[in-house]
DNA sequence: GTATTATTCAATAAATCTATTGAATACTTG
DNA sequence: CAAGTATTCAATAGATTTATTGAATAATAC
């Protein structure tokens, strides 16, 4: 078969060079260990050191991939003092990532396999909706916990949320009700620090339940997010 | 300056693999051909053939780059006769690719420099928001013409939108009311034949604007496709 | 059956990507 | 100024990616 093509490349040399630039902003997220930094990234700016030691990596392997994100404008830099503390570059890096997960998980089956296995309690919780979720807490029926680390929280959390980081659960458990249901949410469905928070919650007696959107899948879906505490 | 990390990869193997399949549907994206076969595919199914041919690549190195988007699951192909169809597997493999190009676009200078570079008459025409031509089109004010080939007419186009594929422009001119403003559309704002196409219409005469919005980025916009003529 | 056509496979060399290592740089503290 | 710390640079080897080429496969036409 042969096919009659009358507007491409011979007459527009230029697309390539399209096509190439939006090429690379793949390539600089075809890394899983960049991924995990856009990931971390996403929650909250941090430094190399701490980026590294979230990811389980040597600094300077950190430090060449941050690089190679900043090359490709998914982060920004600044030098503050002897740290040098990294940044999602614009709020559009966190939903080209969002979109990309959805991808994955409609498309490869094994998405979901791996998520049962690296969130081996993924099935014992009951999960709440985020619709759900904001009717029952404004009729105080739940306690609503973001059991990230500090940081994150302070960059974001949901309405009506309190800050336990996972660490300070069984110190906490005193100041919580316990005729109220506790749910928790931390970065999203592919974080397990809720599940292991609402593990030590139930084991304790609490009547628990898991929230599976973090920050961004909440902004997403349009609700506000909270900055004050 | 030494970091606690409480929850992290020593207690949970699994995330890696995690990240390493998100990883991998960034890693087919990763590259200009492959980008081009999608943007093509999101317009409407082909086959090798005609990707390559659109693409300008040799067959062999198009169904290599077919076969590595379908391992990632961003395409599905069906046998037909003698022919393989590819087509996307999904609708939100086209919403991430979109997702890709406004990143690109809002991050990197350099997109615009090079869209100007690949659409060198896209300062000489006038545009049309999308929330303008629905207006002006319910008014009857304005003529709005799809200048793709007809394959991507058929898979779907702007609601009131006539067919009329760029080589078949000089002749249809006549049948071209000249009282009226003539909107073109093509693949969107990356995507030179609704310049070309205004073009000749400008040179015999007549008063055009693009709209640089195609099908994609109309359905994001939330408004509704047709799919009959 | 044979010839034809569309697509895929296999093998290769050039280019690019990755983790590791140790050294170099830049900033702060005293 | 010297010492200490966070980050980056440079060099390297092993792994992956790419385009090209020619052969192999599968469906159709005669």
């Amino acid at each position: 078969m042969t096919i009659m093509n009358t507007y491409n490349d011979e007459e527009h040399p230029h697309k390539e060079q399209l096509y190439t630039l939006f090429s690379r902003i793949a390539a600089a997220m075809a890394n899983p260990h960049r991924l995990e930094l856009l990931d971390l990234l996403a929650q909250a700016p941090r430094t190399v050191e701490e980026l590294a030691q979230e990811a389980q990596m040597s600094v300077a392997n950190t430090s060449q991939h941050l690089q190679r994100l900043k090359q490709a404008r998914l982060v920004v830099s600044k030098k503050e003092g002897l740290y040098v503390r990294y940044r999602l570059a614009d709020p559009a890096v966190a939903r080209l990532w969002l979109e990309l997960r959805v991808v994955a998980q409609q498309q490869l089956a094994e998405v979901e396999r791996a998520l049962d296995a690296y969130r081996q309690q993924r099935h014992e919780f009951e999960n709440v909706s985020a619709g759900e979720l904001r009717t029952r807490l404004q009729n105080d029926e739940i306690i609503l916990l973001d059991v990230r680390p500090v940081v994150e929280y302070a960059n974001g959390h949901l309405p009506g949320a309190r800050s336990i980081p996972l660490h300070e659960i069984e110190q906490a458990l005193a100041s919580l009700p316990d005729d109220k249901t506790i749910v928790a949410y931390c970065r999203g469905p592919y974080c397990v620090i809720a599940d292991d928070a609402l593990g030590i919650l139930a084991a304790n007696g609490r009547n628990v339940a898991r929230l599976e959107e973090g920050v961004l899948e909440w902004q997403r879906a349009g609700y506000a997010v909270s900055y004050e505490s």
